[in-house]
RNA sequence: GGCGCCAUGGUGUAAUUGGUUAACACGCCGCCCUCUCAAGGCGGAGAGUUCGGGUUCGAUCCCCGAUGGCGCUACCA
């Protein structure tokens, strides 16, 4: 970077109209990623300028989501809806610069006048009728209290160009582009004006955005020129879409970023899988798929961003997600796990050490967070179910269930129990009773867990410890086998 | 409809910016391990790079066209 390059600025400006969704977590985890690589600083603003569709839970919901994220800015948030002024301000500056005119065409006009288009086979746009309206016409019409809305004069020659970070040379025929609306009649500004207002209030240096924005910049450089500023560096992100190759939306499940963590999924690997959407590393790191959150900083860069749409994949998710959960210490894991035991209404009276060794125990075959407090409830807590499934499988034979009683009084006498003397002792037992060791061991494995998902019976034994495993293989008599 | 963008196995991405048996990961299948399930180890199927032209000694890569997908087309953002 030379002498006098500025620091970058970016900003992730989501609308308060929906949640955080998986898009929107993506875009702004690269803007984030692009501000903490080059030093630079990220910028949270909120564009609730449609007040109609814009609701403050959306605002928490998207704060939440950021922070779940670990995405911290430096700078907001901020709201548009408080930034009225600035957008007057400029809307006059275009007006008096003769780049922008009133328009007194009411939107009921303005929608006949569309549909007559459409049907005469012609472009909807809009006629631009009011452009010609002289400034005393105008200034009258305004003085007799005629609503206006404020309309940017596009140049109805030549062509508007930008180059993408992501996409290269983007060009527009401004015939192509429509007088479109700065300020609505009621003062209130449209997003075309309010990005820019602020973008260049806020000395943006970079706009890391989606892709859908894509045909909307070249009205924003009309704007960026009108006004004499600086162009910012434009990089769009291509879109991710759901499995079905449609845009991602509620019909394809989790929407937003906060059902992801009510899912038990980590944060850090849905960052992980996030980043790697759209985006890949250079260099050595091309067959990588694990980075941690500085790996990812430090490699990234704009010129990594791929240009075609992504399918968001569930199965690569759950992948990162056991991944990261197995590679985990248990100290890592506890907190996140009491969450969800909190959740669950589980409160694990039993020594700190206890609780971590159990988690090593468990973590290499725990798929989601939530897997801690509902399939592995038995290793918390002494009210759990017995799955149907798996009591079906193994205690179906009457049989086993009386020797399960009969081995657990021979536990309860034994002198010593450890690993070793409970495999030692059941083995022993097996063979006594002339039935196969596995036999028994799948049986205790349901009726000490309830699950027939479990790791090495007698790991399990001394996670649960003597007075459990005894309790429990007493009462195997009692457990319910559906038929 | 108009305009814009994109196009590598089912999915996410690679391929020294024209020279590879088109690579890696997820997923899938099989085997090993084994008290179940994961994990792990080993092996396998799956794309000739959407299609058609061109340029070139040679195209995943460059050009043109077609097709498909996505986006924009509001006094939404």
């Amino acid at each position: 970077m030379s002498e006098n390059a500025v620091k970058p600025r970016v900003r992730f400006a989501p609308s308060p109209t929906g949640y955080l969704h998986v898009g929107g977590a993506r875009t702004a985890l690269f803007n984030w990623l692009f501000a903490r690589h080059t030093g630079g600083t990220f910028i949270l603003r909120i564009e609730d300028t449609d007040f109609e569709r814009s609701s403050e839970e959306m605002v928490e919901g998207i704060l939440d989501g950021m922070s779940w994220l670990g995405l911290n800015w430096d700078e907001g948030p901020f709201y548009q809806s408080k930034r009225l002024d600035l957008y007057r301000a400029t809307a006059e500056k275009l007006l008096a610069s003769g780049h922008a005119y009133r328009c007194f065409c009411t939107k009921e006009e303005l929608e006949q006048r569309r549909a007559e288009a459409t049907a005469a086979g012609r472009q909807p746009m809009y006629d631009r009728r009011c452009r010609t309206l002289s400034e005393e016409t105008a200034k009258q019409r305004v003085a007799a209290g005629e609503m206006s809305a404020l309309r940017f004069a596009v140049p109805e020659q030549g062509t508007t160009f930008f180059d993408d970070a992501v996409f290269g040379r983007i060009e527009f025929a401004n015939a192509e582009l429509e007088d479109f609306v700065l300020l609505r009649s009621d003062g209130i500004p449209t997003y075309h004006l309010s990005v820019v207002a602020d973008d260049v209030d806020m000395r943006l240096t970079h706009i890391i955005r989606g892709a859908d924005h894509l045909s909307n910049t070249p009205k924003q450089v009309l704007q960026y020129r009108a006004l004499g500023a600086e162009l910012p560096v434009f990089a769009h992100v291509p879109l991710i879409l759901g499995p079905d190759k449609t845009r991602l939306s509620k019909r394809h499940g989790a929407t937003s970023v906060l059902a992801y963590k009510d899912l038990g999924i980590v944060p850090e690997a849905f960052r992980n899988f996030l980043s790697l959407l759209g985006w890949s590393p250079e260099g050595d790191n091309k067959n990588r798929e694990i980075f941690s959150s500085q790996e990812v900083t430090s490699l990234f860069s704009l010129s990594g961003i791929s240009k075609s749409n992504a399918v968001f994949g569930n199965e690569k998710l759950a992948w990162y997600n056991q991944e990261y959960i197995r590679n985990y210490s248990a100290e890592m894991l506890l907190p996140l796990v009491e969450q969800e035991w909190v959740k669950a209404g589980i409160w694990p009276e039993r020594p700190r050490e206890e609780l971590l060794s159990t988690l090593d125990l468990l973590k290499a075959r725990a798929r989601n967070l939530t897997d801690f407090a509902i399939a592995f409830r038995a290793y918390f807590s002494d009210e759990y179910e017995i799955d149907p499934t798996a009591a079906a499988k193994f205690l179906k034979d009457t049989q086993v269930r009386a020797l399960l009683v009969e081995l657990a009084s021979r536990y309860m006498n034994a002198t010593e129990f450890t690993e070793q003397s409970a495999e030692t002792i059941l083995r022993a037992f097996a063979e006594e009773k002339q039935v196969k060791p596995g036999l028994l061991i799948n049986g205790a494995r349901v009726a000490l867990t309830g699950q027939a998902v479990a790791p090495s019976l007698f790991t399990v034994m001394m996670a649960l410890g003597h007075q459990r495993v005894v309790k429990r293989l007493t009462a195997a008599e009692q457990i319910a086998v559906p038929a």
